[in-house]
DNA sequence: CATGAATGAGGCTTCATTCAT
DNA sequence: CATGAATGAAGCCTCATTCAT
């Protein structure tokens, strides 16, 4: 039976779509008012009973997680994918890390709160181009080898630390002094020590 | 204004008391309960009435940023002072980032809660030894000069993210690394390109 | 009627594992839940829908009533039965009502759901055999008159009550010394008023 | 000062009014909606905010013992004690079980919500004078020398059971037949073996 | 000036039950 | 006839903060 015309209530495209509804009126929410957001509030915003919700979703720190999965799913990893394609491998790992936290720089506040909820390094740890492009980096003896892709969510995160610590005007900028600082230290160099283990 | 009758000085004294007080018990209601604590709690710890300490310190963020503060203050600015004494400039700044977030990794949620009611940048400000530290190890030529003394807190922000997002059973190691990275490229180096602004 | 066909024998059948199943379901959910357990839980154990549960037994109390009725019927009955056999009329009266405890002890939270949910009375008046042992008992002149087999399903909620109410270490021995209250003021005695009616 | 007119507003007895308008408002609730009833509803009712609720009873299973204590010490107790003065010891007994059930009986509700919350025995064991009653009953010979006052409460549990459990029209009347029972059972008599222990 | 009782708002979560498929 | 997604209504509890004494 193809589509028909009209409402055509399907009960599992409904249950998909409500799931959508839900992260979309969670990453609405969180933009809105902030990390300190109300899961009732997610919930009239996806016009979803709060039930449906925790149906889904088990727990308001389960909400932020997946927000934040699907966001960096759906609109990082696409950025970062395209950014780490370069022919000069440090450099593909410069523009993913940008590329990276510029994204996430565009929804700060989802950030914050992931950040807060603790699931930052959950999700982020979806991001694997990013990963490779440290490996090329490293084979290619620009990134020092001492790093690994399990570093890069906690770089990640304390850039993203950067900015939710100083929302002022030029949170927008701050940020890039920052990445920069940890890029410079993350280079090959004949003076550097090994890492202190993780 | 000399110092007058007997009465006035006594209660001049109990209030410094009391604001001594507030500040141990907001110290120890974070160690116990975490950055989670209840304003409550500080006042029954403190054995004064909630009234009380909402004259003294006008909300639950200032009684955090006023707690971190006088911890800065009083148990982390002495250690970085005698860290950052040293013949070696550059030793002196990295002993001193290292005191600096050992000594915040020794009360690590308060340090915790600070991060949450953002208020970290603002009592590390107190801390100056390090800025000095930082301008003799660039005016000796090790560090690179286009840091500056506001960059420190902001660096000191992001290793105590490191610490509050991977609390684990090595949380307590993991930040050197992370340090150790931050200081590779806080080096002067002919590589480096300047810093984006602040 | 005679049995028709196969298929919808074959349904039949099915439709009545899936009563015991979920009966089954409700009787372990309840073991080990509590009586505060979910209707959704039991479902799930069953492994059949929570609407399917629900067409069969109206609501969650008439479930409970089915399961500790079935419970009874099939678990406490037969022990009582074998109990009450006995040559002495007024032994087989004390051996019947402390097998009948006895197995409601061993299920103690389904009989506290049963209490809560107000149908002890209703599935025990099923046991029917301790009825007939009250009645030899009186006959044979042991025990007082006045009492009716009606009496027992109260007899015994009195006693269940004390294992819910002191759920405690010894919650195992304490409703022998109330059962033996009960039953010493059941025997036959020239001192007893008649008791009050029902 | 003395007592001015108009509202004379204090706090300290507004506390202690509201302390007493809440655990009237307990019984009301409960005796109108049962012992499901909703602790919002109580504050409602008692018109204070539920935290100042919650600020006095720590829990609603608390509010609970509360609010039976209260019955049980200013309704029950007197009764008890005025039933229990009597020249016959084992008529004092009876007379004073017979008043704290029928008691009990009035509020019929709140007992079930107690029951249901485990606290009966906590607050019936505030009622010494039936300890005493049953101490005498001993002393002279009329009750049996195997019981102890801690049995009481358990006896009184299991009446009230029999109120629960047959909301009926004669529920009135019902447990006075239990009671009778176990009463027989309590008296001394050269056929009882030794109780099982508690 | 300290007290602490009171507040009001809101938070998260859970359940029994009913539709639409 | 079974499914399970969705519901709506509560429920309990906690907190930062402000009055009245």
């Amino acid at each position: 039976m193809p589509e028909s015309s009209g409402p055509a209530r399907t009960l599992r495209a409904d249950a998909r779509r409500n799931h959508e509804r839900i992260l979309d009126a969670t990453r609405d929410s969180i933009a809105e008012v902030g990390p300190g957001f109300a899961v009732d509030d997610v919930a009239a915003r996806a016009g979803v009973a709060v039930a449906t919700l925790y149906r889904r979703f088990g727990s308001r720190r389960d909400l932020i997680r997946a927000a934040f999965e699907r966001f960096a799913t759906d609109e990082v990893t696409p950025l970062v994918t395209a950014a780490v394609r370069g022919p000069d491998p440090w450099q593909g790992l410069v523009d993913g890390l940008e590329a990276t936290v510029l994204a996430l720089a565009g929804n700060a506040p989802l950030a914050a709160a992931a950040q807060d909820a603790g699931v930052v390094a959950d999700a982020v740890r979806f991001m694997d181009p990013l990963g490779q492009a440290l490996r090329r980096a490293q084979e290619g003896g620009a990134a020092r080898p001492d790093l690994t892709p399990d570093d890069l969510p906690v770089l990640i995160a304390m850039v993203v630390t950067t900015m939710v610590q100083y929302p002022g005007p030029d949170a927008g900028r701050a940020w890039r002094r920052y990445l920069a600082l940890l890029l410079d230290g993350s280079r090959a160099g004949p003076s550097h020590r090994p890492l202190p283990p993780m």
